[in-house]
Formats: structure tokens, C-alpha cells, sequence
DNA sequence: ATTTAAATTAAACTTTCATTTAAATTTCCG
DNA sequence: CGGAAATTTAAATGAAAGTTTAATTTAAAT
């Protein structure tokens, strides 16, 4: 049986293209959004040129390798995002729920212009052979978990940290309760028929539940 | 340059072992431990059959194909353990504090036996594309997320329910406070050099910021 | 206008993967 | 004890992956 050619599809004959989009910046945009549907390991290279368009040729051209095309993924995209959400924790106040509210505003004003970075977050920094777990101890983490706990800490030592709680463990709770939700939205959206929740009142929920918990058992 | 066999690998001649070890539990095993370890999509069935000391073809063998193999997983790895946590839970009081706890112990005790379960929710379930998306859908949330969103959602008509949280979103609240810090417990143990604080100090810290929260901002 | 550099593709190469097949070895049942 | 069934491997096959190379087209520079 001869393949049917249903759509003849017109390639592209090799050479430099007419007025050229930047393809490299194109390229990374695509990487971050491949990452984070299907995850970096299970993400070949031909599956992100084909996404933008190209040929898997091109990517080596622009990185090198697909190694080094992840490389640049995180210094061109993942790491302006860690550094502005730095900015805005270490403008918060000194209590505790004041700079765990800065940190939650800015996880959501984040993801609300990177909608890669929960699911990226959760499958590759999260999990025991993430692809990004040694970027993230190197590079992430003195920016961000450390300055939170630095803070939790300071404030366990002057009272100001209810009875029970660790303060680095506050900042795994926070990164729980903001990137986990956000990270599954079309989850429990579907699941609960919560279409009308939207990103603002899931995170109006959250900062109520920091505030007061649960309350105790009877 | 001749290729040197510094190690006499002795591979095994085919044939049936003399007193032969049930292989497809441990096939499966080993699988659910390399799904933890590197994602689903990520591991190949070579590297299950290397992990577990036996050659690719006998996965086939024993499950047809590397999907039917997950499908196994699903069923006989990870349902009981979601049945026996539906079972927890629904012991569990009426107070929204009470099914809380419950569910937090649940868990707990579930990831003790099973450290494998947070590592593959987080990456197979929560994610976009993951892999076990549709088995949640259909086999694990009737059980467990909606038996908690029911009795919250309770909860709430007879005001048991603190101003400002929506049943739902406590459901997944829940969860982001526990799959989360254990998935990544190898991550702040040693981000945070907590190598002191055990899994049983991490509970004790989530049931506590359940409880009463941060407190408001001053 | 001519040359040089940049951007892009097709095609080829090598490796790795999932799967199938045939053979080998052992157990189980008569 | 002897044959049938079960369990395992080596080897082969075909598809997909990452990368390299050479060719081709356009833009930029002189």
C-alpha cells in the first residue's frame, strides 16, 4: 500500500528564509512548553522542532546539543522568573505571614505569565532524577527557599512563629500549597466541576487557609 | 582497539532457572521503582529489565508490552494502596479537622510502606501529559478526592467550615500538604541540612499548620 | 555586483528502543 | 522416567532518537 499524500505537504527546501523570525528565541519558548506537557527526559529534540516548526537539524545549530538546549532553557527562561520572585519576597515585611503571602502573590503573578513553571517545577526539581534538580540546589535555592527560611527562622527566634512549626518545614508547606494547586489546576477544575474557580480565587483560598488552618478536631 | 572484558560478565544460557523467584512481582517492583525514580515515559524497558537483573525480552513475557506493564502497576501496585487510604478516610469523624488528619495520617503511613507513591503522583498525575492521568480519573479520585471534597463540602452547609476556604480547594490543599514535602524530602533534607527533622516531625509540622495556620498579617 | 557570512533543510550515520522468534533449560504431571 | 508446559535468554528486526555533513538559499558587507 503507497502512502497517500492527503495533505501535500510543503517543505521547506533548505536555505535562509526570507525575512526570519528570531527561531531561536521561538525554539526556547517551545523547549518550555514541551518540558513542561510531556516532561524534559521524555521530550526529544525532533519533538520540539516539529512543535516549532523546524527541522531537529536547527536545534543543533542554535545549542549545540539537546543537553545544551536545556542548559539554555533555564538561564534564558526558568532563571529571570527565580530572580524576580526574589525581589518581591525580600521586599515583604518581617513576619511570617506577611513574607509567606509576598511569596504566594508572587508565585501566582508568576505563573500567570509562565504557565510552564508549576508542572516544570513539580516533575523535574521535585522528583529523585529530576533534570533540574542540580540547577536548582546550585542556582535556585540560595535565591529563593533559603531567604525563606532565613526569614521563618528570624522570626521562630522572636516569638513570631505560632508553637509547632518548623520553619523550614514553612517553606515546604508554602511551596506545597502554591505550586501543587497550581501545578494540577486542570485537575480538580475537571474533577470537581470547578470551573468557576479561577487562579485569583484559588489564591484568596490559600492565604485564608495560612491565616487560620483548619481549626482543631473536636 | 579490542574491546577488553575486564569482568567475565557471566550471562546466564537460557532456559528455566533451577528454583526461579516469582520475577513478575519483582518485574513489577522494579518498575514501579524506576517510575519513581526517573518517570514513566522516561524509563525504557531495558532499564527495567537491567534493574532487575533479567533480559527485556522476558517484560514482554510476562506483560505483553511496556504499556500493558504499567497498566499492571496501576492495578496491582497502586490500587490497593488508594483503596486502603479510602478506607482510612472514610473511618474518619465528621469534623473537617478530623478528616484532615485522618487523611494526612493516611498518607503518611501509606509513603512509609510505599516510597515510591509521591515521586509518581506528583510527576504522572498531576502533570499535563502524565501518565497516570486517565487511570486517576476513572479508578482514584471516586475513591479518595471526592469521598474528602463530600465531606468538606458538608462541613461548609452546617458551618463547620472556616470563613474563606472553599471545600474544594481544601481537597487539594491536602494534598499539595503532603504528596508534596515527601516527594521532595530527599531535596530539603539537604537543601536545609535537616537531616534531624524525620517524616514523623514533617507530620506532626503539617497537622499543626493545619490546625491554627500563620496567624494574619500584623 | 561580488563575495562572504548566516540560516535552514535533506540525507546519512550511529545508537537505542520495543518487540518477535527460535532455542535452551527446568519443572510438572502422568 | 518421559513428554508437555513453563521460563528464560540470545539474536534479529524495524522504528525512532540524537547528531553530523553537505548543500542551498538569503542577508550583509565590501
Amino acid at each position: 500500500m503507497a502512502a497517500i499524500p492527503s495533505k501535500p505537504r510543503k517543505r521547506r527546501k533548505p536555505g535562509r528564509p526570507a525575512r526570519s523570525q528570531n527561531q531561536r528565541e521561538h525554539l526556547l519558548d517551545t523547549a518550555v512548553a514541551c518540558y513542561a506537557r510531556d516532561g524534559v527526559t521524555a521530550t526529544s529534540a525532533r519533538t520540539i522542532a516539529a512543535a516549532a516548526g523546524v527541522t531537529p537539524a536547527l536545534v543543533n545549530y542554535y545549542f549545540g546539543s539537546k543537553e545544551r538546549l536545556l542548559e539554555a532553557v533555564v538561564q534564558e527562561r526558568l532563571m529571570p522568573v527565580v530572580l524576580s520572585l526574589r525581589d518581591t519576597v525580600a521586599a515583604a515585611g518581617e513576619s511570617p505571614a506577611a513574607v509567606a503571602a509576598a511569596f504566594v502573590r508572587g508565585i501566582h503573578a508568576a505563573v500567570a505569565r509562565h504557565p510552564w513553571l508549576p508542572s516544570i517545577w513539580v516533575r523535574e526539581i521535585l522528583t529523585e532524577n529530576g533534570a533540574l534538580r542540580e540547577a536548582f540546589f546550585e542556582r535556585v535555592s540560595p535565591l529563593v527557599p533559603r531567604l525563606l527560611a532565613e526569614r521563618f527562622g528570624a522570626a521562630r527566634q522572636s516569638g513570631a512563629l505560632p508553637e509547632g512549626l518548623d520553619p523550614r518545614l514553612v517553606v515546604v508547606s508554602l511551596i506545597g500549597l502554591t505550586f501543587f494547586p497550581l501545578a494540577g489546576a486542570s485537575i480538580w477544575r475537571r474533577l470537581f466541576d470547578a470551573h468557576d474557580v479561577d487562579n485569583e480565587a484559588l489564591q484568596r483560598h490559600t492565604l485564608a487557609l495560612l491565616r487560620q488552618g483548619l481549626g482543631a478536631p473536636p
